[in-house]
DNA sequence: ATCCCAATTTGCAACTATTGAAAATTAGCA
DNA sequence: TGCTAATTTTCAATAGTTGCAAATTGGGAT
């Protein structure tokens, strides 16, 4: 149901079929963003792989994303928090943010809902995003 | 239907209630984003104020903005262009972006769809972005 | 009509997110 | 093992937006 991203080793062999190399930058990105459900930014990304192989550069993380992004491996999302999320969820699916937390969640919709008031517009793609308080947030005595 | 901002007249008379003043400046903006349905960002504004109003800075336009938005005369969007878009039309909707020409249209749906996959997210709100071509660019011979 | 002061405008520096460019390095095939 | 194109790194540059301080000004009080 869920349509993840490759695992490390797949794209591993995807990259090399298209004639890019596999660094081991990239394969630590691979690895990072496999089933990583957190709807990472560069940055936290940058942060993370930082830990585990020192000098690499915030750039080189940039590159990769887009690659992977490029790639139809990764998707690109903007829930206006400033900086772009990366999901490696790439089936067709929307997100739900917490107001308190600003945890990112993927959700599902039956359908994507008729537009009204626009005559002739073709829609290509519907994304919809959803603000309010997470389980976690809305559960818990708020202060 | 449609609920626009308030008149530049309605405007004065509101800012003044609150302590803010009526500047020259202000007055301007309140009149270019009255009946606006440009989706304008702040730097389109500054444009077009600075040509009636030379001289007026763009960190004064940022500022109007966001009092306007502050008291919910304007609703700010993010569709992911890589700026802020303005909207007098603060009623409950949602937006379609053209791919071609990058215009931004309000639209309306029957109801905000229900989300799956996620349990207990109290939803506050729901903004739908639509993308595809618009009846201009959709409709034209294209290039 | 004039004063006065808090609100506003300006100018500019600072900041965040992201990309461009060039030099140094390296994956991976021959 | 060598070669070369791809990649990484470094650093500068860009776009959008906000912070700050000095100069200006709206508009109620006098």
């Amino acid at each position: 149901m869920l349509s993840s991203m490759r695992s490390p080793e797949e794209l591993t062999v995807a990259f090399r079929a298209t004639g890019l190399k596999v660094t081991p930058q990239r394969q630590l990105l691979f690895r990072l963003l496999h089933d990583n459900c957190t709807h990472p930014t560069a940055d936290s990304l940058f942060s993370e792989a930082s830990r585990q192989m020192p000098g690499i550069s915030l750039r080189t993380v940039y590159q990769t994303l887009n690659d992977l992004t490029e790639m139809g491996e990764l998707q690109s999302i903007d829930v206006g928090s400033g900086s772009a999320r990366f999901d490696p969820n790439v089936s067709d699916h929307h997100h739900a943010v917490c107001d308190e937390c600003a945890a990112v969640h993927d959700v599902y919709v039956n359908r994507a809902p008729e537009m009204r008031g626009l005559e002739g517009f073709a829609v290509a793609d519907a994304h919809i995003v959803y603000r309010g308080l997470c389980a976690a947030c809305s559960g818990s005595v708020k202060r």
